[in-house]
RNA sequence: CGCGGAGUGGAGCAGUUCGGUAGCUCGUCGGGCUCAUAACCCGAAGGUCCCAGGUUCAAAUCCUGGCUCCGCAACCA
């Protein structure tokens, strides 16, 4: 079948949503749009995860019941997602029943395959911090939080037996380059299975110290660890195994994770999944993170980027296109107001939005404001056919490997070109001499390289590629696209439409 | 010797997987055009590709050692 699914993770509701969470979401809506365009079913989910320790005391700290409290903060996030103008399949909370009942029946496939064990744990335990402290996180034998020397207690606990798959994970990872995606992050997570044994994951937690989290099936002493928990919302997310939604798209299942949850994703998921019976994810995609002055965004620095006043202020699709273009899927990049406004000014207004302007002006000054008909091309045109056909080839080769800054500045080569055609063809010249058929050749292999560039462009900036398409007599509509035609073939565009009156696209901001 | 990333013209970055004349955007300077959002097009200046060794006919790219900066090990995409 088909079809593409994407998974942003599921957010951690002890924080209000920030620059990083819209991030990745839009890229899961960019990546899922394309997709789209591209023929195929394509959905991506997104969601909330609420349980565990830290949103108790997150709840606390704000003086409220936790379930309340968790409520608050996933429906803020839930509020975001459609104003980002991104478009989630399914917004998953693990606190929803069906999510729990899924999470338990699969504890009991795992527990009856004979991969959870009951075991004794011991460690330092701070009673301030309710954490345990491995050796090497004590400072002087002290918590670091509470400068108090940990008591040294054990506990009995519920073991998932990771370390029984580490041999068959990482002969997979190595079997599968695209695995992990960039390569960097492969690398450091088969370095990290290289260098140990892993150690088998305590997924209990005993509710005399937290009871805020899924009860373990086989003992109600206990409630599930988070991430054990969080991880199976991708499946249940979309029915649970063996349900239609699972059987539609998990197949396909690809997920979009930032660095700093690499580990969870790249280790506990797959042999979680081993255990199971359930077949793995296709492929996790990790971005980097959002910086800001050099260093990166947290509440305490106060340097948190708040996503919808940059929309606000820019336009959303401005906002969009920055994000896209501005970070290389992977690595670090510096968020700035200065960088937003500068992306704007020299690619959406002077290369794009003047292109759209110079050329509709045109049209509406020597050719009464309809489509003009093509007649027989020039060299002038062929070049500029072959490199079209050649940057939107690049574009969708990019953009479907994630690269999306590497793909707009492929779709980039091409708009530079149009501007430059327009130059060396000069309308205006052959409107002067009275040369229609020229003219029209030229106005017309213009406007039709748009319509291709507001299409491919349509995944980033969904508003402004379908206002786009509004200047040159169209209705966009994702259902009729295929971008694969696209890259073989002009002439789409009919002869004879006519066209509104041109309306400035973006703007420049001084 | 905790783990990882980065160091490329004034600024921001590609390029490093599979060595072969150093590339893009912005900025600067000069020119062109007049259809256009003081936009667009052409040209120019500007780089010891962190340093030192090594391999090679050839190294930004591979190997060894070192320096500097940053992130993670606490919240967090």
């Amino acid at each position: 079948m088909n079809t593409f699914f994407l998974t942003t993770p599921i957010y951690y509701v002890n924080s209000h949503p920030h620059l990083g969470h819209a991030y990745t979401t839009i890229v899961a809506d960019a990546m899922t749009r394309f997709q789209r365009l591209m023929g195929r079913d394509a959905i991506f989910i997104t969601g909330t995860d609420e349980h565990g320790d830290k949103i108790v005391q997150a709840a606390e700290k704000a003086g409220q019941e936790v379930g309340a409290f968790s409520t608050v903060i996933s429906a803020e996030f839930r509020a975001l997602w459609p104003q980002l103008n991104t478009r989630p399949a399914a917004f998953i909370r693990t606190t929803d029943p069906e999510h729990k009942r899924l999470v338990q029946e699969f504890l009991h496939r795992v527990h009856a395959a004979g991969d959870i064990y009951f075991g004794e744990y011991s460690g330092h335990y701070c009673y301030g911090c309710e954490r345990f402290y491995t050796d090497k996180e004590l400072e002087g034998g002290l918590c670091p939080q509470h400068q108090v020397k940990p008591d040294f207690i054990s506990e009995k606990n519920y073991f998932f037996r990771m370390s029984r798959h580490q041999e068959w994970l990482t002969r997979h990872i190595r079997d599968n380059p695209d695995f992990i995606q960039p390569e960097r992050y492969r690398t450091e997570v088969l370095t990290l299975l290289d260098s140990g044994i892993l150690d088998d994951l305590c997924i209990s937690r005993p509710k005399t110290r937290l009871t805020w989290g899924i009860e373990l099936p086989f003992d109600s002493r206990y409630v599930c660890y988070v991430w054990f928990d969080a991880l199976l919302s991708y499946i249940s997310a979309i029915g649970g195994v063996g349900s239609a939604g699972y059987e539609r798209y998990w197949p396909q299942a690809q997920h979009l994770v930032a660095k700093d949850i690499l580990k969870p994703h790249a280790i506990f998921w797959p042999t979680m999944l081993r255990a199971g019976g359930v077949p793995l994810y296709r492929r996790l995609n990790v971005h980097g993170y959002w910086l800001t002055r050099e260093t990166k965004m947290s509440k305490s620095l106060g340097n948190i980027v708040t996503p919808l006043d940059m929309a606000a202020r820019y336009g959303l699709d401005a906002f969009r296109y920055f994000l896209l273009r501005e970070m290389h899927f992977g690595s670090d990049a510096n968020f700035s107001e200065e960088g937003l406004v500068a992306r704007l000014n020299a690619d959406l207004a002077n290369d794009l939005g003047n292109l759209f302007s110079r050329v509709l002006s045109m049209v509406s000054r020597y050719c009464a404001g309809a489509v003009p008909a093509p007649a027989g091309d020039t060299d002038l045109e062929s070049a500029l056919k072959d490199l079209a056909l050649e940057c939107l080839a690049n574009f969708q080769a990019l953009f479907d490997a994630y690269r999306f800054s590497q793909a707009l500045e492929s779709l980039w080569e091409l708009v530079r070109a149009l501007n430059k055609y327009v130059d060396s063809a000069a309308p205006w010249t052959l409107a002067k001499k009275g040369d229609a058929k020229r003219l029209g050749t030229v106005l017309y292999t213009l406007l039709e390289c748009m319509r291709k560039t507001a299409l491919h462009l349509w995944p980033v900036m969904p508003e402004k590629a379908e206002d786009m398409y509004r200047q040159l007599g169209l209705v966009f509509q994702a259902d009729t696209v295929l971008l694969p035609r696209e890259k073989e073939s002009f002439g789409l565009l009919n002869a004879g439409l006519p066209l509104p009156a041109p309306v400035s696209l973006f703007p420049r901001v001084d």
